[in-house]
DNA sequence: AACTTGTCCTGTCATGCCGTCAGCTTACCG
DNA sequence: CGGTAAGCTGACGGCATGACAGGACAAGTT
């Protein structure tokens, strides 16, 4: 699918030079995930990887060129989020049951991919075209087949709500409570009361109704 | 209230020292928003506001300092948000105009200081305690007097849901919608379409009912 | 084994930003 | 007018960036 690696200079990368590559990405992925994103520098990457800052400008034009590649390797894992929503019921307990699961496989994927995943955000903030591709690419893996769940569940209400509205605030929410679990404690919500009260707000968008005890 | 304004090493800055600095300010306030944060460079504050980098120096530690300087200051700024729902009412159609007014006046004061909020969550994510705590001071001019409507409104209702993660919910909402609009847009919700949304959703978490027409 | 070819890595260099300091200029005050 | 503190900057060592040429290395060829 996807032509070969190669350097900045066009080579072809061999055996060797891919090991390199993908030791570099390494170290990267581990120093954003213990400094700030403004304080990573290409020199810092390369010793962790032990060898030159002159390696590293081999293989990507800068930091952000790298980290472009450990988020569009992200992305294509989350494709696996689908799973979460397409196919499943929301009637009934079953349909509740569907919300939790939904609700935590979405905050492990984060969690998994914290530290990239600020980078990404920050990057389609401010307008980076290639970084809000990216993003969009994780939320539609969910925000698709939700948004198909909620018109499915919706005939039987009423149609004055959009249910691309409904499901993308709902993503939104549930990339934004992964991002800052903090702030959930810190308003005295207990990091084990979180996921139900997610699973809630979920449910209640789609299904349009209080669950079933 | 506040002390005296001082420089680095410990001058007490008199008139024309607080203009540079000010100058300084809103010079670093511009770049940050036309460059990305990773790319702001204490020269080219310094060259925008006409002076020299070792006067940046002199005010500030670094560039990180001078966004908190800013970013203190827009907090202040946040209190006037508490207007927004302190002492409204959430009965019937006066309480969907609150509830419009709260999107309305919430996404004015986010995207008028989007820049540096973009910085502010950041650095929260990041685990910056003083990011956080600027985050938490914005957010909470809005969550608390939120999380009092809640629970004032649910006890007509059922009192299984917690009032502050709910509010915290809505919070959360409205900041992620407001710092990426233009993931709604490209879920194909329209810019004028959104507001609605997000106000139906907040008037859903407080009143508990879907609002009259 | 010498040769060839192409990959892979690094030493080195010019450039530019960082962060500090000494010292010059300016403003204020008695 | 002289003293004092504020205000600013030139200059500097240090470090990151990014480019390049050339050496090391692996693998196949004759």
């Amino acid at each position: 699918m996807t032509g070969q690696v190669r350097t900045v200079d066009g080579r072809v990368a061999g055996r060797r030079g891919q090991e390199t590559r993908q030791k570099l990405l390494d170290c990267l992925r581990e120093m954003l995930s213990t400094s700030p994103y403004r304080d990573v520098k290409v020199i810092d990457v390369a010793r962790m990887a032990g060898t030159s800052p002159a390696t590293f400008y081999q293989y990507f034009p800068d930091v952000e060129g790298a980290v472009l590649e450990i988020a569009e390797e992200m992305a294509e894992d989350s494709a696996g989020l689908k799973e979460l929503v397409d196919g499943k019921s929301w009637a009934g307990k079953t349909g509740y049951a569907t919300s939790e699961d939904l609700v935590d496989g979405f905050l492990a994927f984060w969690r998994k991919n914290d530290a990239i995943l600020r980078v990404v955000t920050l990057g389609a903030a401010e307008g980076d075209k290639r970084f809000f591709k990216i993003r969009m690419k994780v939320l539609n893996s969910v925000a698709g087949p939700l948004s198909e769940a909620v018109k499915a569940n919706q005939g039987k209400t009423d149609k004055s709500v959009d249910p691309a509205a409904v499901a993308g605030a709902l993503i939104s929410l549930l990339a934004s409570a992964a991002e800052h679990q903090k702030a959930f404690t810190s308003w005295g919500v207990k990091v084990k009361d979180l996921k139900p009260n997610l699973a809630l707000q979920v449910y209640l968008g789609v299904a349009g109704k209080k669950p079933p005890k």
